[in-house]
DNA sequence: GCATCATATGCCGATATCGGCATGCGTCAA
DNA sequence: TTGACGCATGCCGATATCGGCATATGATGC
């Protein structure tokens, strides 16, 4: 939240429209993993995944928001399709981590890795 | 939240203790590349990133709970770690949308090609 | 216009979240 | 043991979130 906005008690910050948060929700996810496949209306996402109407409706303007899906009418239905590109920005900052969860490049790991030979030599 | 849990009001379902939860927090994002640097212990944490010592604390204590972090005692100190080998499964997951965000290989995706050659033939 | 289908939105209750503050707990040194 | 330091925890206020329900909005066809 780029602008002062609070006097007191705070809370919780600059959650909303972030694309981190819009894949933290887990029915959220699988609406992508679902969207993969081809586009669909809200009702046969919503049918697919066993949730009320509102609710992936909810769910999708939460991802249309943060650009991960854009929808196209069609009569009078509202075909949602997946566009994954942002999510580029995400993979890219996990990638950071990619080093880590292999070898022996920072100091943890080689705490880790003294833990489990001493485990070893037990 | 695979136990029948609620009788009314439900509110969110699964949020706590999720990988892909914490690193919604972008604090804790933070938190996670400057210990890529390096063991540091919580003040030092709260100091660099201009938080308080509570407030790294709890931060911390997310990231130890899904097991992006570890902390050793040093002393008075406690040291905390990065352990990048959680983030792997969201790099997976995010991973399966890669192919999404360079070709054509789904229908949205083709819709948007569409949609830049109509705007070129202007 | 009117009825109908498809979707979005508003409201509510329950809960989760975050920051700030004060305080508790654990460790070390003298 | 006592004091000091480092960190964790508890409580609070403000707000965000999610699901369910009812309803508004929008498009289509008659």
């Amino acid at each position: 939240m780029p602008i002062s906005a609070y006097d007191a008690g705070v809370a919780r910050a600059a959650t909303t429209s972030d694309v981190f948060n819009a894949i933290a929700e887990p029915q959220r996810r699988q609406i992508l993993v679902l969207l993969r496949a081809g586009e669909r209306p809200v009702t046969e996402v919503a049918q697919e995944l066993g949730m009320t109407q509102p609710g992936a409706s909810k769910h999708l303007r939460v991802l249309r928001e943060v650009g991960l899906v854009r929808d196209r009418r069609v009569g009078k239905q509202r075909m949602y399709g997946l566009d994954a590109r942002g999510l580029r920005p995400v993979h890219e900052w996990i990638g950071g981590f990619e080093r880590f969860w292999n070898g022996s490049f920072d100091r943890l790991d080689a705490y880790v890795q003294d833990l489990k030979q001493a485990r070893q030599e037990e």
